[in-house]
DNA sequence: ACGATATCGGTAATAAAATACCGATTTCGA
DNA sequence: TCGAAATCGGTATTTTATTACCGATATCGT
């Protein structure tokens, strides 16, 4: 995962590292957050892995509740 | 929307707005984008207008052709 | 090492995204 | 203003994400 400063470089499978990441930093279970955001800890599980292909809306119900956010930014070539 | 810099914080209407203006920008139809990207023009439809509910692959391919990319960060209160 | 708890990961069923196809509406240059 | 090109948006179908349920494996404190 490409790192600089609090900003982070996103992949599928880099995605699913920092979601998880983060959500140990919280000590926070899969079933967890599970039940905060309705979603089921298999949906949970498959997107720490960088497997399934989550939609737009389970990704910010998980995303929200580790206090992380999804932005775009026109791709930079260099860094 | 909200733009800092070329940093934008997104919803998924934002996310919409964004892809369409930056895809008029680059003077490409929906049908373009939609053959670039192997996704029927319906679905890129959708996705601008904020409607529907789009898979993490649709959108990156979008985000990829358009010369954008997704990142995640640490949410903040202020700015 | 043991038991308890968490994660892993399979299958079958369900919900929803994506497609295919189409006509209506809007946009825009000639 | 007229016609062409682009977008809008509906329905039906296919594909796939998500769920529900479950047992197996890993993790961790004691």
């Amino acid at each position: 995962m490409v790192k600089i400063g609090n900003i982070f470089l996103m992949g599928k499978v880099e995605i699913g590292n920092l979601v998880q990441k983060r959500r140990v930093l919280l000590e926070l279970k899969q079933e967890d957050v599970a039940e905060m955001t309705g979603i089921t800890p298999k949906t949970i599980y498959l997107l720490e892995q960088g497997k399934g292909n989550p939609s737009l809306d389970t990704m910010q119900k998980v995303l929200d509740v580790l206090g992380l956010e999804m932005i775009l930014q026109i791709k930079k070539l260099d860094e």
